[in-house]
DNA sequence: TGAATAAATTAGACTAGACTAAAATATGGA
DNA sequence: TCCATATTTTAGTCTAGTCTAATTTATTCA
């Protein structure tokens, strides 16, 4: 059994792998908002634990047990966000926090058949795959919006930050999942760009707004 | 905010106060498998927070407030019962462990929500009350099995006490929320009581199985 | 290369929540 | 009333998890 802090550093960790780069121990306090110094301690303990290995200065690396324990955070907490939107009307934006909360119940029995009552989703609200219960993600070819061109149609297919600054802001102009846009024109001077949704007007983008959009070509 | 352990002090006192006379430390303690010296530093802080009074050696009063969360804690539990056998299939025997987790996630608009999705239920998988969100209960008049005469015609309302093993046994009897009875006799040397099944055959009681039974008259 | 900087760890303190053992307090029967 | 017993509290310890401050270790750039 994991504790809930064990749990929340395994999942920082993971999703700072999947952005990208390594997991120093510095981006892991930033995330979960605590000090580096807690985080030497925790790291040290999932280490014990066989769940990481640690190179200080150069990142934490995931072992396959690490991997699993983590991706049954991320199924779990997936399923929920579904359940919460597609069952109880929840807005997709407003969603993550009682998610969070409710990832750290586990049971298998409820989980397995929350997925099965849902229809075995392969994505989340936010466009995000949900893990089946052997960790297994099903992929899709999308890219961020930033590197788009102009004249590129595309769908949106997921958000890759979930704030809720930046879900407010594509709630208020009408982007979600799903939505089609033109791309009309990039500005290499910001790299903002302008886009067109399929039933509305333009508007420009910001590429910190854009940079976290995945898009499907269409 | 109330941590775990503040909740799960409030849920033991709530319960030993329905459960007739009242709640000591020493009862507390044994309730919740901890030392009694532990259960007066929590008591100290709950009534720090105005959530109850304790006088030594007669026991623990709840406050309005105090009764107000413990309700509120009873509400989610039994409505996520609810869910998981009305919604995921599981046994009405099965699902205790798993309630007494989700009823620590505390959203209200998950609350309510969930309330709405299952019907807004006035009783649980056990025929327990479910608290509305003011903390209102609906009554049933209902009396203990054991205290039943042959001849009685009654049905099962609720089961008072919720361990595993009645829960299987009653299972394994086919005696649930709903099951229709008939009072056969009962023999005063050791309160045991034949009973009938609306549709199987007769079998016998003990005083302690029977003593959990709600039943209402048929 | 070596000094400045950034990252990480260590050392030590603190809190919450549990425990044991001992002391204090109330109860109830003779 | 008074003693034996039950109950409760107190005092002190322990662990998990966090923090700050100080120190160590690595990196980078002039």
């Amino acid at each position: 059994m994991l504790t809930r802090s064990e749990e929340d550093h395994l999942k920082a960790v993971y999703a700072l792998l999947l952005e990208g780069e390594s997991a120093l121990t510095k981006d892991i306090a930033q995330r979960l908002r605590t000090k580096a110094s807690s985080v030497t301690d925790m790291l040290k303990k999932l280490a014990d634990k066989g769940l990481l290995k640690h190179e200080p200065y150069y990142g934490v690396k995931l072992t396959a047990k690490g991997r699993g324990h983590a991706l049954q955070l991320v199924r779990r907490h997936r399923l929920w966000e579904t359940f919460l939107v597609q069952r109880l009307g929840f807005g997709w934006d407003e969603v993550h926090d009682v998610a969070e909360q409710l990832e750290h119940v586990a049971d298998d029995k409820l989980t397995d058949r929350l997925d099965d009552y849902l229809g075995k989703p392969g994505f989340d609200p936010h466009g995000d795959p949900i893990p089946d219960r052997k960790g297994r993600i099903r992929e899709r070819k999308t890219q961020r919006l930033s590197v788009c061109q102009a004249q590129d149609c595309v769908r949106i297919a997921a958000v890759s930050e979930t704030t809720d600054g930046l879900l407010r802001l594509l709630d208020a102009k009408g982007l979600r999942i799903g939505t089609q846009l033109v791309v009309l024109e990039v500005h290499p001077f910001d790299g903002s760009m302008d886009v067109k949704p399929k039933n509305g007007a333009a508007f420009s983008l910001s590429k910190d707004v854009s940079h976290h959009l995945q898009v499907e070509p269409v």
